[in-house]
DNA sequence: ACCCGCCTCGCCATTATTGGGGAGTGTAAA
DNA sequence: TTTACACTCCCCAATAATGGCGAGGCGGGT
């Protein structure tokens, strides 16, 4: 794991997108592979990334926006394991097309992606692909899948690094029964549902959901509950 | 890597909840350690575990619902990687009392948990814990985090099939337009506002919460929102 | 050509939620 | 001991949300 180590220590030295971007460049010239990529979506919805596709290629992809309809996004937001890009639903009309141009703009022909998901929402994938054979590349991948995956979380633990300089926000605490009220509420009870379920009346209930409301600096209940998920006081 | 294949194997063929558990033991003795354990909570919010804890304190544990106040729970809540359970915050008196209580329920002094997150708000956490000095387990946890990480992968991986079976919720699609809507609603606007935000009449939007509403199978717009954010669809 | 899903708008009546007042208990910290 | 906070209960009136009934236009796929 001698090569493996020096990648991870590569990464942990990395302070900014750059040194992001170099590992992927170091990373595919080890590999001998075509490209290398990591990107991801934070959890204010911004997307950033590091690779060595080529400028054009990032460029038309943007501009068409292929986020929305590019199989390999969409087979690994609903998976939790790799996938190999063989694997994936290639069988829609749109999804063939924009395969063909990927490949014009010098993206391999297989394709293996690591989905990851972090807190609040954060997603990310690491990517490696190449132009060969299938046997070749299942072979790749069979040799390679636990290393790419250490790697890939190398990579996004990175990534949230540089979020997390902005975020310490101290996180309210509510008292048990303020919790157990914006969990029912999170679950669908509505307030008389909920107090039954305490056992306690609707008014005593309806002053939780205030406190709760208050403490979250949330404008109404619908906002109070989605502060608490987002925070991870709760969970449903 | 001779070992991690062969638990990696044995995770690979498992068949039941009860094969896991197996797993877990297995690895316990491996590592010469305290007490393996992976649990994790379904899309669905159900509740499931496979460990080497003995049974008094697993149902001590769900008795006091001390998942609600569990600072490991909390704090891979919060990260994406690992945690050594000495960088949690035990500052509260709740927090200690549950950790003594812990310990003498045979649940060692130190720990290491992965947090894992699937699609649709699946999260999982896989701990190796055991009762040593501060050293041993740093020099302990050094060694073998790449190694416990992929096998706690193998361990979800092998969650989430169990699920497929059962669980065939296709996460459900919202429109660009319902997405916008729950992601105001979310962030505490009232119909009005996230109507006026939208450019559009408070009625064309309530058309769209009802078809968010609908689609998540939630009983109000609370629970849509709330719904919305653990399946990961909206971030605020 | 047709269907389906998405986007847009309207009205009515009912129910749920909220904001403003109260008051009393117990526990735990300062 | 005073202060603070969590927990419990009540009323009233205003506002917001919901359920059900409509309508039409646009675009993609079979």
């Amino acid at each position: 794991m001698e090569v493996l180590d020096e990648f991870t220590e590569l990464l942990q030295d990395a302070k900014t997108l750059e040194d992001l971007q170099a590992a992927t460049e170091q990373l595919r010239d080890h590999y001998k592979v075509a490209h290398i990529v990591y990107h991801w979506v934070n959890s204010a919805g911004e997307r950033f990334g590091a690779g060595t596709y080529s400028s054009d290629w990032v460029d038309r992809y943007l501009e068409k926006d292929y986020l929305r309809m590019d199989p390999v996004i969409f087979g690994c937001f609903q998976r939790f394991h790799p996938v190999d890009w063989k694997q994936l639903d290639w069988s829609a009309k749109p999804a063939r097309a924009f395969l063909r141009e990927a490949i014009e703009y010098g993206v391999g022909n297989q394709g293996y992606t690591i989905p990851m998901r972090g807190p609040n929402g954060q997603f990310a994938l690491f990517t490696a692909n190449d132009t060969c054979s299938d046997e070749v590349w299942s072979a790749f991948v069979e040799n390679n899948a636990q290393y790419l995956m250490i790697i890939a979380h190398e990579f996004n633990k990175k990534a949230l690094d540089f979020e997390q300089t902005v975020d310490v926000l101290p996180r309210p605490s509510l008292s048990p029964r303020e919790l157990s009220a914006m969990t029912f509420l999170a679950k669908g009870f509505s307030r008389a549902q909920a107090a039954d379920a305490l056992k306690i009346s609707e008014h005593t209930l309806r002053v939780y959901i205030e406190a709760a409301r208050h403490k979250l600096g949330a404008m109404n209940t619908t906002h109070a509950v989605a502060r608490a998920l987002s925070a991870g006081i709760i969970v449903v």
